[in-house]
DNA sequence: GTAAACAAACCGACCACGCGGTATGTTTAA
DNA sequence: TTAAACATACCGCGTGGTCGGTTTGTTTAC
C-alpha cells in the first residue's frame, strides 16, 4: 500500500554511483587508476556487488561511455528547444553543448582519453606549442588563427577516431578550405 | 679498420625499431595490448634486451611520444623552409604537417589515444553522428558549418588535455567567434 | 495476520594469470 | 680481455573475475 517512500535498496541508484565514480577516478586520477576495486570502493560497495550489477569490467566502461554521449545529446536538445529552426541550429547547439560539457564534467571520451593523454606527454606538447607560438607571433598571433588551429585539431581527432568517410568532407578541399581561412 | 659494414650490432637500430613497434602495437591493436613482451616480440627481441634499452616501460613511452612530436616538428620545419615569412606562414605549415602526419603515421597522441578510443566507442559515436546530421540536413549540411564543428572538437580537445591558458584565447570570446562562424 | 518460501542485493574470501621488473648467464665485437 | 649487447629464467604483485554465503525485502499459503 504504503506508496510515499522506497520499496526496495534502490539498486539503480547504486548503479548510477558505480558509473558516476568510474568516471570520476578516470578524470581525476587517470585511466590506470580505473580499477574494479577502486571503483567499487569509491561507491561504498564491495567488487562482489559490483559485479552483481556489471557483468565485467568492460561493460561497465561501456555504461560510463553510453552516459556520457547521452549527456552530450540531452544538452543538444536542449539548446534545440529554443532553438531549432534557423540556419546552423543544430551546429550552434553542438557548439554550445561541447562548450557546456567540457565546463562542468569533461565529456564523451575524456572518460578513455583526456588522461590518456598523460602529464608528461601534456606538458612536452604545451611547451613546444608555447615555444612556437613565441617564435612566429609576428606573423600568427591573430584570433582567426588560433580558431584555424582548433579546427586542424578537429580533423586530426576525426582522422584518429578514423570516423567513417560518409560523415566527412572530401579531404583535399576540406584542407583547401583551412588554408584559405589561414591565409587572407 | 673494415669500414665498409656494420661494427656492432646495431644497438640503436634496435632501439628504433623498438619505439616504432611500441608505437605500431598501439595503433593497431589498442593501448593495452602495448605490453613490454609484446613489443620485445615484435621487435624480434627478449623481455631483457628491451630492458637493456630501456630502463622501464614508463620511458619507453615517452620515447614514443617524444618521437612522435619530433617528426610532427620537422615537418613543419620543411614547410617553413620554402614559406616561412608571409602571414599565417607557421600555421600553414601546422595544418600542413597536422594533414601529412596523418596520412602517413598517425600523429602525436595517437600513440595514446587513438586506440584509447576503442571499437564500441567509435561506433557508437559515429552513428550517433550519423543520425544527427541526417536529421539536420535541411539546415546544417555546409561545408563551412562542417568546418566549425572540427573546430569545436579541437576546442574540446584543448579542454581535456588542460592546455595552459596563456596558449589559448579568451573562452567567452573564442565562443562568440565560433558560433558567428555557424550563424551568418 | 503471520510465518514460511523465495529472490534479489550484496559481502568477503579466494584464485589464476599476466604484467612489469630483476638477477644472472652467455654471446659478440673491439 | 673487457665491456657492451643481448638471452634465460624467475619473481612478486595487482588485477579481473569467481563462488558460497548472508542479509534484506517481497510474495505466497493458510
Amino acid at each position: 500500500m504504503n506508496e510515499g517512500y522506497e520499496r526496495k535498496k534502490q539498486p539503480e541508484l547504486v548503479r548510477r554511483t558505480l558509473i558516476d565514480c568510474a568516471a570520476r577516478l578516470a578524470i581525476e586520477r587517470g585511466l590506470q587508476a580505473v580499477t574494479v576495486q577502486a571503483v567499487a570502493d569509491a561507491a561504498g560497495v564491495t567488487k562482489g556487488g559490483l559485479f552483481h550489477h556489471f557483468p565485467n569490467k568492460e561493460k561497465l566502461i561501456d555504461a560510463v561511455l553510453k552516459d556520457q554521449i547521452d549527456k552530450f545529446d540531452a544538452a543538444i536538445e536542449a539548446t534545440l528547444a529554443h532553438d531549432g529552426e534557423g540556419y546552423g541550429c543544430f551546429t550552434r547547439a553542438y557548439i554550445i553543448a561541447t562548450f557546456s560539457m567540457a565546463e562542468f564534467a569533461p565529456a564523451l571520451e575524456s572518460t578513455c582519453v583526456a588522461l590518456l593523454t598523460d602529464p608528461v606527454a601534456r606538458t612536452h606538447w604545451s611547451d613546444w606549442l608555447r615555444a612556437r607560438l613565441q617564435r612566429h607571433h609576428a606573423t600568427d598571433a591573430a584570433p582567426e588563427l588560433e580558431i584555424v588551429r582548433y579546427a586542424a585539431d578537429g580533423v586530426w581527432l576525426a582522422d584518429l577516431q578514423q570516423l567513417p568517410a560518409d560523415l566527412r568532407m572530401d579531404r583535399d578541399q576540406l584542407r583547401t578550405r583551412l588554408i584559405g581561412l589561414a591565409t587572407e
